[in-house]
DNA sequence: ATTACATATGCGACATTTAATATATATTAA
DNA sequence: TTAATATATATTAAATGTCGCATATGTAAT
């Protein structure tokens, strides 16, 4: 594949969107229905101004849609093929995982 | 999908080794050739220390093996999957980007 | 209008990441 | 042993990210 530099920081952001735990699981949670903030807060049990903060992450780097109606705000997967890439990323971690855990330590 | 805790943790560890432009370089370079640091460092354009330090890490997250030989070490992908699944990112980036690139503000 | 509710935003403390410089280690050659 | 080359590590400063708290905004009901 040619990797094309404005391509490539496009991607590197994405990836950082994704590499924060609370964001991941509110991207789960959006997986088969869309959800009002207070339902997202009540699964994730994140106070609700980091669930906005991190919604608000989601919504600037398109990975999920909004729309408000009356006084609550709906999020909603802006494309399920994310999901698909983090869904490969969990099972290749699950096979991984098995057979030679790495260290712990951080970058 | 179930998404255990120590998966997700892990799955996020490898995003945020992802995220950043000079190891994903790295790995292109290794897409199809073993590697050593020298050659890294001159495909990449980036100082030496720099170069190794982005090695350990994707060394330490088992993205890349290494291995000794005189003066040299050759780096070499780990796991080619990694890739595919890089790919898989670039291609979605590539097709997005067109239709509606987002600010380009950071996280 | 005032109140209550839902959500967003701003700010500060703290941790993490990046990348530069300098230095250390290891291997080979002379 | 000394020098040269290849690579790794340590230290640091600047930038960025996280999350908690306080507060602001917007909407609806009374």
């Amino acid at each position: 594949m040619d990797v094309s530099e404005p391509i490539l920081a496009e991607a590197v952001k994405i990836y950082k969107v994704l590499s924060n735990v609370n964001r991941i699981k509110i991207l789960y949670f959006l997986e088969n229905n869309e959800a009002d903030v207070s339902s997202i807060v009540d699964h994730v049990q994140l106070a609700q101004p980091i669930v906005s903060h991190q919604l608000a992450i989601l919504f600037r780097y398109q990975l999920v849609t909004r729309s408000k109606r009356g006084k609550h705000v709906y999020y909603c997967l802006d494309d399920p093929h994310i999901l698909e890439m983090v869904n490969a990323m969990l099972g290749h971690v699950a096979h991984e995982i098995k057979h030679a855990p790495h260290p712990g330590r951080s970058i």
